[in-house]
RNA sequence: GGAGGAUUAGCUUAGUUGGUAGAGCACCUGACUCUUAAUCAGGGGGUCAUCGGUUCGAAUCCGAUAUCCUCCA
């Protein structure tokens, strides 16, 4: 950032220069609160104007904020001060603080943080307001806040100063707000069930648990080499391993991939392993899950997302992957079982074929994608995954092509991919090698032979049920909002020289 | 990675065919003791993202770069 100090900024550097001379710290300290906005006007503003102006024992209200409005006149001036609650307006007169606190207030800033102890009153239009009796500076803004009427619009300011927005747009708060409340919700209903919330490393040796090129990193006296995880399943699975029935994780994962309105390099993900429990099992769950979500933190199941009418209400429908992709293109994946044949097809319809996919499976989930994936707007079930893009799954056990996992598409994306376990280790460590396998072939994607969760499944591991929902892109849904940037705080950006 | 769009005062923005930048908010000075996008009078503030080119002359046309947005892979 340039060094240069505005007009602006300059004359409000010489006001805390001011202040200071006056004996006023421009950055100030502790101002104990008996109220905050929302309480003031829970209290009062029931009360009428008159009701109000009578009552003689009316407590004093000490409450401080951000200047976000002033309108200051002659003798006497309101503001709007603002904190995490709301707004609520002040009544300065110079007769009731004083002709030195007037001065202060009348020489403050919109931006400004103050302080006022006072008692509630009504304005003449009706709007509950404090009127001040003392007025205290407390921090001097020394850059001006965005335009009151427009707020903050440009994408890039409010992504990069999210302070800002934050301040500026009521929207935006709300947003994290809900987001939030959508966490704390999720979190409380699976306590309620008996889930143990656990953390497992950010940092791991061995990649594993999804498809995803990873972030690198290095640990000094270690001397090796980490990535930073792109998922929380073998950990979880090895705590399922070691007797934890119910355990779920909520935490961020890191995926070194691009970036678009879907997808930031870190995100948020629950992950959930029910011990005992199958594929029906997580389908039922997150059905749920979801439902008490939305009812909690929105108050119904339907939602406009994209102008859309979301309708999340129980019941969705399960959909086989391959009668899916009959139904949208013709083609019977069932009796195709020859990979050149499947070759030939893809390329017919203008798939590209990269040189690591070696399955039927793998093509199956190509015509998925570019056929199917976008139409699926109402929530839906899509499962009996190929097994050769589900690695961790169990196989189906009447067609061993097909593994018993669904992935959750809401509005044409992902939401929640879930298995039935695989916990069978020789079939796992198959699967792992098959996985190095499509490395060698070039996929930078592929999990690497993690031996260690093999050895933990040689232990016994229960028959289970697990998944992993993107919270992100739930928040999305549920905030209406366009962009993964428009629900994380702090949105990854390119450095700006 | 590719295509398109955006970038003008702190913020929100106008800017005609290429003729030398205008507004609102905010800020400064003055008036004003129930205002609320307060009002009234006056004033200051611009490397038109950056670099280069075309031209007598560029915010405007051309090229590159940077950042952001959207779409595609």
């Amino acid at each position: 950032m340039d060094n240069h100090i505005t007009e602006q900024e300059q004359i409000r550097r010489d006001k805390a220069k001011q202040l200071r001379e006056q004996g006023i710290d421009p950055f100030g300290s502790r101002f104990d609160r008996t109220h905050n906005t929302k309480q003031v006007k829970e209290q009062f503003d029931k009360l009428t104007k008159e009701e109000l102006h009578d009552l003689t024992d009316l407590p004093t209200i000490k409450i401080a904020g951000r200047v976000m409005t002033r309108r200051v006149k002659g003798k006497a001036g309101f503001a709007h001060i603002q904190d995490q609650w709301g707004q609520l307006q002040i009544y300065v007169r110079i007769d009731e603080v004083g002709e030195d606190s007037y001065e202060i207030f009348k020489k403050g800033d919109i931006g400004d943080i103050i302080g006022v102890y006072g008692i509630p009153m009504k304005t003449r239009t009706g709007e509950l307001s404090i009127r001040v009796k003392k007025f205290f500076h407390l921090t001097k803004a020394l850059k001006p806040l965005p335009e009151k009427y427009h707020g903050l619009v440009d994408k890039e300011e409010i992504y990069r100063r999210r302070y800002v927005d934050l301040i500026m747009n009521d929207e935006s708060r709300d947003t994290f707000i809900k987001r939030s409340q959508i966490i704390k919700s999720m979190r409380n209903y699976l306590d309620n069930l008996g889930y143990l919330e656990v953390e497992t490393p950010v940092l791991h040796p061995v990649l594993g648990g999804a498809n995803a090129r990873p972030f690198s990193t290095h640990h000094n006296t270690l001397d090796m080499p980490f990535y930073l995880r792109i998922a929380t399943e073998l950990h979880l699975k090895r705590l399922i391993i070691g007797g934890f029935d119910c355990v779920y994780e909520i935490g961020r994962l890191f995926r070194n991939e691009g970036l678009d309105r879907y997808h930031n390099p870190e995100f948020t993900t629950i992950e959930l392993y029910l011990a005992y429990s199958d594929l029906q099992g997580m389908m039922d769950l997150s059905e749920s899950l979801i439902n008490h979500i939305a009812k909690e933190t929105l108050g119904t199941t339907l939602v406009t997302y994209d102008d859309k009418e979301i309708d999340l209400s129980k019941g969705w429908p399960k959909i086989h992957m391959v009668d899916l992709v009959k139904q949208k293109t013709g083609i019977d994946f069932y009796k195709i079982t020859d990979f050149e044949e499947a070759k030939k097809l893809a390329k017919k319809h203008n798939l590209e074929v990269a040189d690591h996919l070696y399955g039927v499976g793998h093509i199956i989930n190509l015509f998925f994608e570019a056929y199917c994936e976008d139409d699926l707007i109402q929530p839906t079930f899509v499962y009996g995954h190929p097994i050769e893009i589900s690695p961790l799954t169990k196989k189906d056990p009447n067609n061993e092509r097909f593994t018993q996992r669904f992935e959750l598409f809401i509005n044409g994306s992902e939401y929640a991919n879930a298995y039935t376990e695989l916990n069978d280790p020789i079939d796992q460590k198959e699967r792992f090698i098959n996985q190095l396998k499509e490395k060698d072939l070039g996929n930078e994607e592929a999990n690497e032979m993690d031996i260690d969760f093999v050895e933990a499944l040689e232990y016994g591991m229960p028959p289970t049920g697990g998944i992993g929902i993107g919270i992100d892109r739930l928040v999305m849904l549920l905030t209406n909002s366009k962009s993964i940037k428009d629900v994380l705080l702090f949105p990854q950006m390119k450095i700006k020289q």
